[in-house]
DNA sequence: AGAGTTATGGTCAATGGGACCATAAGGCGC
DNA sequence: GCGCCTTATGGTCCCATTGACCATAACTCT
């Protein structure tokens, strides 16, 4: 192989990893998905579960792998894309390791246990870990930064609100998906409005649900769309 | 280094590649520039330039230096953005290959002599790509595909179709931008009633340009926003 | 029954955008 | 100079979308 190599002293081989950032929503907050590490280096913190990719695993199966082993999560039924590499050659203190970001979303998951090398596994609010500025391994602050504005962004012009909702929900249940991810409020009356004039979006199951308290709510599944045309804006932003 | 690996049969060291995918609009068609590889595997084939990352250099250096290397450009006044990773274990012949794709956007580029392992380099029209059939070498046709897809949506929420202008523009060279990566048509008085309308998109320069034939258009440089809130959305598609 | 709560449905006005028309300001041929 | 062609610029009309509200329906709980 070496063969091909113009500058074997310039080029070498790398490590390629792959790192997760897993989003739920439960209740009215976005969560992501945390291990404590439990080896060097930044042995003992917080950090995104990631692995080494396989020789003959695409990198897709080897997020969908790290997912099952790490977070004890089936990747089958939530929504997995890929983010982005990030290689800068001083990102991890053992050498040069690229990294390739997946971003998975899914309904409220169970809290998974620790994997091979997590000391245990948690969801972490997203809010609570701004508020409290708490530090990364690596150069994961910057990865979460940009899957959360990915998220956001991916809110507005596709269907994948949806992948944070069970199999059916209630458009009051989609509605919170966009109010914790956006950090705003909508309004419930033109949201609704919104999504059933999307062909596609979602569609009625015919079935009712009743929450805790307050009239009954249609259930809906998951359309036949994904691109939203035309998009779903969040305004200007509308505290309440 | 090997010391934290879990498994070392199974997880091992990758190369690491940089492939570009750079365009232009050259009249009204958007081109791509394309190597004829001198080196085997795919010898003679047509392909995106790209090479291998040194180990020194950050993911986007190593980009902007086989910018340098193999198209003989200049990056510091091109768009530059991060596509994605391909890593499928067979998409190079000769072993585990991860490349990282990136998408160089620029005003009408001087045609590039070949690099080091290109036998030539040259400008294709897309169009032609695509009713020729003509094939790429390795996954470069599902990369190129991406790209092109990345260029498309980011004209609707982004002012990136400025990269594709010199210094300084007239609304209609900006509309051609637009015609040509969307292969349609779009209404001169519309556009420019979105444009004008949309602040920091662009911003007069108080000079003029004389066209070939008809009336002076006034000059704009790019102005200071970058996301288009809202967007500038192609219709339903409407070629004249 | 009445209050509280959530779901659903409708109105109204402002905005944005597509289709289209009109005018301005150059060059060119005569 | 004068008309003609071309491109740039500006404006109008109308409809779809949407944000801000208001109103009603259908449950539970007291």
């Amino acid at each position: 192989m070496d063969a091909w190599l113009k500058d074997s002293t310039e080029v070498e081989a790398s490590w390629v990893t792959v790192d997760l950032a897993i989003f739920t929503v439960r209740g009215d907050q976005l969560m992501v998905l945390l291990i404590e590490r439990g080896l060097e280096p930044f042995d003992g913190w917080p950090a995104l579960p990631g692995g080494y990719v396989q020789k003959s695993e695409t990198l897709r199966e080897g997020a969908l792998r790290e997912l099952r082993e790490e977070a004890g999560i089936d990747g089958s039924r939530l929504h997995l894309e890929q983010l982005g590499a990030y290689g800068d050659p001083l990102r991890d203190p053992r050498g040069r390791v690229v990294t390739i970001a997946y971003l998975a979303l899914g309904p409220d998951l169970p809290t998974p246990v620790g994997g091979t090398d997590a000391r245990r596994a948690y969801w972490a609010s997203l809010s609570q870990l701004v508020s409290e500025a708490k530090e990364l391994a690596f150069d994961h602050p910057v990865i979460l930064a940009d899957a959360l504005e990915e998220v956001r962004r991916k809110l507005e012009y596709t269907a994948v609100a949806t992948a944070f909702c069970g199999e059916s929900f209630t458009l009051s249940e989609l509605r919170a998906v966009y109010e914790a991810i956006w950090g705003q409020r909508l309004d419930p009356s033109n949201f609704r409005r919104k999504v059933l004039n999307t062909a596609g979006f979602v569609q009625p199951t015919g079935e009712q649900r009743l929450p805790p308290t307050g009239r009954p709510a249609a259930l809906y599944r998951r359309g036949s769309a994904w691109l939203l045309n035309p998009p779903l804006l969040r305004g200007n932003g509308h505290a309440a």
